[in-house]
DNA sequence: AGGTAAACCCCAGTTTTTTTAAGGTAAAAC
DNA sequence: GTTTTACCTTAAAAAAACTGGGGTTTACCT
């Protein structure tokens, strides 16, 4: 028999004990789960810096989004994934979102390369229990939602560099375009020459900005 | 009890046969399957073409290679995917295909977008049910060895133009570089240029081509 | 070992692309 | 009704990519 262990890090209390009750409950060969849960950035830092003398976990759960957006917290799910790779390398590490969107995943698909992804609204007693099967035998596991986004992104053949997608993404969230320069390392006739560039490959010349973020989400890039 | 109709195309009559026995006895939910086969471009084809006047196929599984590679055929299970979408564009189409390099997933991830895509060693009686399933309930399904893959690339932060592609991909299939350019529209010198940026790309300064190739196949470009 | 072809390297001139600044117009916001 | 913002044009400068011509080193063949 042996053990499996899962730490789960997500902010809402409730959610993590529906998590912790679930995984434990999964019927995985001969193998026993134990599932440690933390719901903050510094709870789970410090678990996963307990386990380096002891045992390690087999799977970590991570919540992207450890904080209500509206507060300013230095520390995300994210970070802490990157720092859980350094330590515990040999962890399979699963992020857990409430967004599909594209730009999210594709920054922590690059910057931690996960072993798998979970859009939450995916996540349900099977979906779990095939995630941690997957992760263990032949990784990655995607969630549907997830697959979705991928694919989008993959049966695409426009190409952005980094401006681009800053410029993207920052249009997105309501950035004016004038104060776009103090996000990106571009003069502000760059900015307008990349949107407008922008807008021919999207098809969206000539239109505004919103249709232009309208068809980048569409095609997968936001 | 709903009929869930499939196509099957494959050059091997053997493992095509192998393909409807599993199909048709999958239990799902109340349907009924019944598998169509074929085993050449125009046979394929065909069955398509008359479809369309009765019933629709809901899944067309797609050999990738019809032919043995050294027949110089003009078409292949791509083109027969593209002129599926364009007659049937509400049919499922899975792709199947014994090479898991990432340079032909990503051409077919981009010119059919197919709802599927399996590596033939990932193909067993589990994950064609899971697969069929998938596909109908919510696409796409990739099996584990093409999720490898596609995890490689959306990994990684290079983006290589057309034919950066190109270069890497004539050189993995032994190509000589002064032979380049008569596949790729540079002078030789830009190419001589081009391979040395992809070099310092990939971390393979001052190594020869045998190391770039590899440096690209591990991060998924070929 | 000698000879040859391919691979590789470097440079200088050219073309192409990108960036930048400056100035103007039309629409929207206040 | 004035100000702000978005958007466009132009021209010049800078950066990047391409090209043709050198050359040297490496690999391979007999």
């Amino acid at each position: 028999m042996k053990t499996l262990r899962i730490l789960a890090v997500d902010d809402h209390e409730m959610t993590m004990l529906g998590y912790k009750f679930i995984l434990e409950r999964i019927v995985f060969d001969d193998h026993n789960i134990i599932v440690d849960t933390a719901n903050t950035y510094e709870g789970g830092k410090q678990k996963i810096e307990e386990s380096l003398h002891s045992f390690k976990y087999d799977i970590i759960f991570l919540d992207v989004q450890l904080f209500p957006p509206n507060e300013e917290q230095p520390n995300n799910g994210e970070d802490l994934g990157i720092l859980a790779r350094k330590l515990v390398p040999e962890s399979k590490i699963i992020f857990m979102s409430s967004f599909s969107d594209n730009y999210r995943i594709n920054s922590i698909l690059k910057s931690v390369d996960p072993d798998g992804y979970m859009v939450k609204t995916d996540i349900d007693p099977k979906s779990l229990e095939q995630a941690v099967k997957t992760v263990t035998t032949q990784p990655p596991y995607y969630s549907s939602k997830a697959l979705g986004a991928i694919r989008k992104k993959m049966s695409n053949d426009i190409t952005l560099d980094e401006n681009d997608k800053k410029i993207l993404y920052h249009l997105s969230i309501g950035t004016k375009t004038k104060d776009l320069e103090k996000h990106i390392e571009l003069s502000s006739s760059s900015i307008e020459n990349r949107k407008r560039h922008l807008k021919s490959l999207f098809g969206t010349e000539k239109e505004n900005d919103l249709a232009l973020i309208l068809a980048a989400k569409n095609r997968g890039f936001i």
